[in-house]
DNA sequence: ATGCAACCTCAAGCTAAGTAGAGGTCAAGT
DNA sequence: ACTTGACCTCTACTTAGCTTGAGGTTGCAT
């Protein structure tokens, strides 16, 4: 654990505190915290024990928030961005690269959505709508939505 | 408020226990309870305190479960079981009109995030990923899906 | 050198969608 | 009449993704 001391060896422009990330991202500081301890981020500490960031962190939050936009769980994401580069700062490529992987992921779960949509499109056909013998009453076809939904019947 | 009496004046099988709608949708007791107590079922007492449910209450809660397969919240859920006629049977016809408008929610959805996976392509492209300018930095397209995300930002 | 905004940790609270269990009552078959 | 499983309420706990607040420290500008 190296910490960085107020005038240190690095240029000073390259860290910044949590208020400046969150105001940058616009993520609340609490939020930020919150991701560090979920280990979505990573900040070194000053020797007075106060985060520092790395600029390539407010992409890292960005990445966050768009996943999050696609539906993906705090675990999912960190299990993309575990994928970038430990030392060095991750190039473009890197971050095409995990991007890719998402899409396919939300590709899936796109899918699933629009087949769920069409059988409900047949069960108001048929006017069944009783699970016990509908398409729709199929335990695998889940959607990585967040709904917990029933336990019971969905897991 | 009128009860139920044993021997009472309705058919008795037109009125099943909390127990039997279990069995016959697959969902817990306690998240049936946890339906009525959310305001989705709304069933009669028998003298005895006991819950009596109406067999197109089976349908109600299939309705639930399709629902929030489809990613809706038990509010959002809730709403669209409001349009459903209060004193009599709701009829195919009935539930063809709900399922229709929750059609509506779910194709926007849907739109919405393949519209947010083919901005993330574009991102991923043009390497920005800076949700200052990105597109996909905006307030208003929200996916309806579960993730809360950073209160700040989204709401 | 001092003031004060920004930072720190830790604990508690919130919403959604339930489950689990304690302690007690009901109803149906023998 | 009795037994026993199904039912009742109420409280507490769960996970995800945070926020809020208390009480204390740091660091930058004057």
């Amino acid at each position: 654990m190296w910490k960085i001391s107020r005038g240190g060896n690095m240029p000073a422009a390259s860290f910044i505190s949590i208020g400046d990330l969150s105001k940058r991202t616009g993520v609340a500081v609490s939020a930020l915290r919150f991701y560090e301890e979920k280990g979505l981020l990573h900040p070194l500490r000053t020797s007075g024990n106060q985060r520092r960031f790395l600029r390539s962190d407010i992409r890292r939050v960005s990445f966050v928030l768009i996943a999050q936009k696609l539906g993906l769980g705090l675990d999912e994401i960190e299990a993309h961005l575990a994928q970038l580069p430990q030392g060095r700062n991750p190039t473009l490529t890197d971050w095409q690269k995990i991007s890719r992987a998402m899409r396919e992921q939300i590709d899936e779960r796109i899918n699933l959505l629009t087949r769920t949509r069409n059988q409900l499109d047949q069960c108001i056909g048929c006017g069944c709508l009783s699970l016990a013998k509908c398409q729709l009453y199929n335990k695998d076809d889940r959607l990585g939505l967040k709904g917990p939904g029933p336990r019971a019947v969905l897991d």
